[in-house]
DNA sequence: CGCCAACTTGATGGCTGTCAAGTCAGGTGG
DNA sequence: CCACCTGACTTGACAGCCATCAAGTTGGCG
């Protein structure tokens, strides 16, 4: 598919290119399944849109939850923080996926989401969303998928965090990585990475040393090539190999 | 006739003893919060029950998914399983809590769920919760809640596995499981363990043998008294200072 | 009563954390 | 435009926590 042209920069184009149904995330995010007049309805909802630099936070733990965000471009990490200090990433997410879900149980953010580059969100306000998912059958259905995915995702980052060694972690991290690009038609083997060493490891369950050195392994084993935060996948076989091998 | 009206009255009072309305969990589970009229509704889709043995599984990775479920007694635990042979136990639950909640992403269960003691569950077909949660906001309300909170327990266990030494993490579990017992007007501080150490150090990311040493460890410190699956606890305040020791 | 799974405890080793030093890259100001 | 500065990254040496391997103990259950 080709990527969409750019060919005005007509405010009104803007912003008619800023509705869900015509976002080209909508296969993505929230719309998906929608009819053209049900995407109507989700536009009224999404009215709100933010841009956010590099840095800043979306939202931050304990604050008020009132909606939940949908990634229109950029690249964000959610993270929790131990009273002493101790930070533990528990995601990485890009354009079409949601953020904030984590707020709905208590109606307050438990978790931070900080901008890892210059990005645009579209908030949704939760209660409307409720609202409209009880009158349209299939946003409901589609909204619980999304949450259940939220579920799935975290069991398989408790699989790694438990049961993986270093080299396996980062390997199951940088596919994921690279089906998700793919899923939003970049290259599944060239990419740059958003976040720090430190940020994968804490991610990872790693020290940034050890993600280090992995990475330096892999490229020594011709997996990737790695400079800085520019990864080339040359040898996808050898990574899946990698996920498969237990502690000896 | 009376034999037989006496029958039939025994029968529809277990019948409604069976129900929602009545049922001593209903401020933990799903009908929290609903009025009288509501929770008869809710009633209606609560109508299988079913029993487990010890070890039986509720439902297996990979089956079609089609309902989700509440523990009405017992104790179960959930896990993945790695193709090489790995498993991770990503949870255990107790009466009250809702299973079956990571089948909704695909229509397919991602886990296996099996009961570690002699259970009793109610089965919630989805699509019926669907339509009757589109009717009462109270309970979609609820339901999202659920959800969420499922997601921010899994933000919690991943904070566990990445950050903190095993007797953290021991300790946040036995913590952990005594509020639990707790609120379902337990001893806080006096209870028996379903699950084996080889589960506890599978949920924990650890071996079994570290698990058992660090059983020992909060022995030896009087934090605990601990004979097999009969754990006290004599020391909550240590064990919670426990928790906030970084790796030094 | 005997069997076996579950558990405990000890000895040893290895993966990854820690500490340290140096390199690289991008941004800023002169 | 280049020098400088700083955060990010890499690499090495060493250490410690936990896994592994092994042997023995306990307790539940047929």
């Amino acid at each position: 598919m080709m990527p969409q042209q750019n060919t005005s920069q007509d405010l009104n184009l803007s912003l008619v290119k800023s509705a869900c149904s015509n976002c080209n995330l909508r296969e993505l995010c929230l719309p998906f399944g929608l009819s053209e007049a049900e995407m109507g309805r989700l536009d009224e909802l999404v009215s709100s849109r933010r841009r956010l630099k590099k840095g800043d936070n979306l939202y931050r733990a304990g604050t008020r939850f009132d909606a939940i965000f949908a990634i229109r471009s950029g690249f964000f990490k959610t993270d929790v923080l131990l009273e002493d200090g101790r930070e533990q990433v528990t995601g990485f997410q890009m354009s079409g996926e949601l953020l904030g879900l984590d707020g709905i149980s208590t109606e307050f953010h438990t978790c931070n989401a900080v901008a890892l580059e210059d990005s645009e969100i579209c908030a949704i306000p939760f209660t409307r969303l409720e609202n409209l998912s009880r009158e349209i059958k299939t946003l409901q259905h589609h909204f619980h998928k999304v949450m259940s995915r939220e579920i799935v995702r975290d069991h398989g980052v408790m699989m790694l965090l438990g049961t993986m060694r270093a080299e396996e972690r980062l390997a199951a991290f940088l596919l994921n990585l690279s089906q998700r690009f793919t899923a939003r038609g970049y290259s599944h083997a060239d990419f740059f990475l958003r976040m720090t060493r430190e940020e994968i490891g804490s991610y990872l369950g790693l020290k940034l040393e050890t993600v280090s050195r992995a990475f330096s392994r892999f490229q020594e084993d011709g997996h990737i090539a790695v400079q800085q935060k520019h990864v080339r996948i040359l040898n996808v076989a050898g990574l899946k190999a990698l996920m498969n091998n237990q502690r000896r």
